[in-house]
DNA sequence: ATTGATGCAAACCCTTTGCATGAGT
DNA sequence: ACTCATGCAAAGGGTTTGCATCAAT
């Protein structure tokens, strides 16, 4: 695991440096530093921001717009995924192999993630039904997850 | 239909002015005016601005952050919902009896509303798989529509 | 008469962009 | 060398907020 953006060949599917050589990309030592922040915490689901806090323990001068504009290519090339979880800001993870989907709890913020093969017939159904093919990019579905109570307390809340 | 907020008594459960004054509100000009607009294209999914728009074609001078405050009010009083098409800003549109759902295509941005059985036994079965309550409010989905092909074109696309 | 709602302007947050400089190929 | 990527600063879009005034109760 752990794999880095300059190690080369043997990965899966799994980035390296000859996915934007290839396409005529170039790897600087921002696109490395921010692609490792983003395989050491898989799940972290970082945003741009957060992303570029990590980023600057390694290399302190990494601007904004850098970190926006190397999660643009990172998402173009398929090496990353962006998500909303109607927080308002875009977060990120790493593309893994085999696509997964997210329970957003409405109450506590926290992130479940399930296989595809727990949508169960969903995508089938929605093909059948109306000619819809679910996204392959994940699925964000809201609701309450188990810890949390169904209903709101009283007084108004939002994420902690 | 075309139920007004003004208007009193036998509305299966869409809002009268008794709603908001039960709880304390006021029901002004602005209010009223935001509300039939909302009722007025019930599947427009209209956006904050696109509302204060229409409202100002008979109030002329309301104000932008009137609207907004005024669809938190609606939203916090469950009258009106607020969905997320992944465009950057917020819809609206007035809570319906039977709650419905959003499939909305990637590529052209059409959105198919579906009926809560669409989703088949989806609820349940992440209910029971992971105690997660999937949401009252409306689930959206992405994907690409029956009138649009699957794979994009070369050239990069966005919504229309 | 009270007090919540409005209008206005300014601030806010996240994100994007123009441009000169710097680094990867 | 060539050209893409970076840093910086500024702008952009959607939304929120502070405050004085206005109007619904």
């Amino acid at each position: 695991m752990n794999r880095s953006l300059t190690e080369h060949g043997h990965g899966h599917r799994l980035p390296t440096s000859t996915v934007l050589r290839e396409r005529g990309r170039r790897l600087t030592v921002q696109r490395a530093a921010i692609w490792d922040v983003l395989v050491s915490a898989p799940d972290m689901h970082l945003s741009a921001e957060e992303l570029a806090e990590r980023v600057r323990e390694r290399l302190p001068q990494v601007n904004a717009s850098t970190v926006y504009r190397t999660l643009d290519t990172l998402v173009d090339e398929g090496l990353v995924l962006r998500a909303d979880f109607g927080t308002g800001r875009a977060v990120f993870e790493p593309a893994h192999e085999h696509p997964h989907h997210h329970l957003v709890c409405e109450r506590c913020g926290s992130v479940t993630h399930i296989h595809d093969e727990e949508l169960g017939s969903l995508g089938e159904r929605l093909q059948d039904r109306f000619g819809f093919r679910l996204s392959d990019r994940e699925t964000t579905l809201f609701g309450v997850c188990r810890r949390c109570p169904s209903s709101p307390p009283t007084e108004r809340e939002a994420y902690p």
